[in-house]
RNA sequence: GUCAGAGUAGCUCAGCUGGUUAGAGCAUCGGAUUCAUAAACCGAAGGUCGGGAGUUCAAGUCUCCCCUCUGACACCA
């Protein structure tokens, strides 16, 4: 297999302790994103997503559900993938970690960096707290030492747990933070680069009083805690391609990922931990770490507490895809933390999506069919040179953001083009032109040219705005190729065929709406 | 607490190595138009650039102090 017409891209495994929300909504769909457009550039893209199913966590809020692990992990992962589906999202894999061909990958594994020498047994002593179930860095002389979210003691634990010897590759680990593409963004970086450089510490991989996850061969009572469990997911997903699961297949399976996307949250453990796992168990390194940030409502946290927490769903049923791709696409800058407001949000969509494309193609294809035969029209006079270049430039620049991965350059590229093609008709008023028949063929280049830059306008939205896009091309009677490079090239509109009456291709939004 | 980043029009942000009347989009108001989803187009208003001091012929842009916010500071799925 050709590796360098690959490009493999994965999400986070989602956590199951709850149904799917906004947040990991928007990983998602810039991971959508980026694997439509690099199919569009011609790569053969394998976009893996799943979940993480195992931990105490889950298993007691099966308990408090009265339902079993199981049945809470089926429940829930379902949720997961009906939603990827229902917002058409083009994932290739699904990994759950409950499958039984990840415990097998799991193994082998650990296996590799065991004989690497990375594993031992030691101690893991302090306080812990049973809700947060993780240790408290408090000094191990406090008195009654309280969890600072649960309010609840503290209780000093002494445990044996597997360790990962990670201090062992402190060098090769700076070095790779250190180096430009690794991690993305760079503010985020410099903060890895911080934590690296203070020296890393081993950390343990196994817990003894966890059920609901995955045995350590070989020590009973054992089970893997979530590192060595869930980021190998990974691997499990990117070997379901038919073949065994063998690590030594992983190769010529798309490993290693081009780009894992995740949230700032868990950059650390994708930056850090990951590489260095995979440099003991003797498989490539991924390629680079996005790390994006988090999103607010109307600036306030999202959260049950508050009450304010947007379902994704809810929100499809309200609005439809489009707004909520180009919400979060072109409006939060990839990489920082964003705000949902309810009323930027039906402003953005109104008056990008209608009142600015929507509109154009509208009018023009008006216009086209009423003067021109319900065609496009015959060229006969070369039109006006200023749209042409202008789309020739935007396709450049649109290409070029969304290799970066900078969506909102990309959207306002688009943007731009539109109001220079609204310009432009204003500006020759060919409503007024037409009334006089000597301008026949100088309308028929102008309407032809709008046409054109709508059409370009159309194929440049497909990775961002896919439904949009289509309906969009759908109404221009042209059918995109699987490739875009044929596509983005000015004067692929052909003449003198017919155009279908215009629909609005998006509604307006209510701007009373409360989401 | 320590370190890092940020505080510019109502909102979201641009403003590279200091240099003429501080920019954009959205929102607001007005004009004009009708091909179009009362849309597009043109224009106006709107900022003592967080506060204070300093360097300089000149500071949003450099230095110092203060205030506010965000993030990181190891096991947070």
């Amino acid at each position: 297999m050709l590796t360098n017409h690959l490009f493999t891209i994965t999400t986070p495994l989602y956590y199951v302790n709850d149904r799917p929300h906004l947040g990991s909504c928007y990983t998602t769909i810039a991971c959508d994103a980026i694997s439509r457009f690099k199919r569009l550039e011609g790569k053969e893209v394998i976009f893996i997503t799943g979940v993480d199913e195992h931990g105490q966590k889950i298993q007691r809020t099966a308990e408090s559900n009265s339902i079993s692990a199981e049945e809470h992990c089926n429940n829930i992962s379902s949720k997961y993938s009906e939603l990827w589906n229902t917002l058409n999202i083009t994932y290739d894999r699904f990994v759950r970690t409950t499958d039984a061909n990840h415990q097998n990958v799991v193994n082998q594994f650990f296996n590799n960096v065991k004989k690497s020498g990375d594993i031992y047994m030691g101690n893991q002593k302090g306080w812990y707290c049973v809700g947060c179930e993780e240790f408290k860095d408090i000094s191990e002389n406090t008195e009654r030492p309280q969890c600072d979210i649960h309010k609840k003691d503290l209780e000093w634990r002494n445990e044996e747990n597997l360790f990962f010897r990670l201090s062992k590759y402190q060098t090769k680990i700076e070095q790779l933070v250190t180096s430009n593409d690794f991690i993305h963004p760079i503010s985020r970086r410099n903060e890895i680069i911080k934590f690296v450089s203070k020296g890393l510490k081993d950390f343990s991989i196994s817990r003894v009083n966890v059920t609901w996850g995955l045995p350590v061969p070989g020590y009973d009572g054992h089970t893997f805690y979530v590192w060595f469990d869930a980021l190998l997911g990974y691997l499990t997903a990117t070997l379901n391609n038919g073949g065994e699961y063998k690590l030594e297949q992983l190769e010529r399976s798309g490993w290693p990922a081009d780009l894992h996307v995740i949230g700032k949250d868990i950059l650390r453990f994708h930056a850090i931990y990951w590489p260095a796992m995979c440099m003991s168990a003797g498989i490539d390194i991924p390629t680079r770490i996005y790390g994006h940030g988090f999103l607010t409502r109307e600036g306030n946290k999202m959260g049950k507490s508050l009450g304010n927490v947007l379902n994704p769903l809810t929100l499809y049923e309200l609005v439809g895809i489009d707004p909520i791709r180009w919400y979060l696409l072109r409006d939060i800058n990839f990489g920082f933390d964003g705000d949902f407001q309810n009323k930027r949000f039906i402003d953005l969509i109104n008056n990008d999506l209608a009142n600015t494309i929507g509109n154009l193609l509208n009018r023009t294809i008006t216009m086209s069919r009423k003067w021109f035969n319900n065609k496009v029209p015959i060229v006969t006079v070369n039109g006006n040179e200023l749209i042409k270049s202008k789309s020739v430039h935007t396709i450049n620049i649109v290409r070029k953001e969304l290799d970066r991965y900078n969506f909102l350059k990309a959207s306002e590229g688009i943007i731009e083009l539109a109001k220079q093609s609204n310009i432009y008709l204003n500006d020759n008023a060919p409503w007024v032109a037409i009334k006089n028949d000597e301008n026949y063929d100088e309308v028929s280049a102008c309407i032809y040219d709008v046409l054109e830059s709508t059409r370009i306008i159309g194929i440049l939205l497909q990775p961002l705005l896919p439904n949009l896009s289509s309906i969009m091309l759908k109404q221009l009677s042209y059918s995109p190729e699987k490739v875009w490079a044929n596509d983005l090239v000015w004067g692929k509109l052909e003449q003198d065929i017919e155009l279908p009456t215009p629909k609005p291709i998006i509604n307006r939004l209510d701007t009373n709406i409360e989401i």
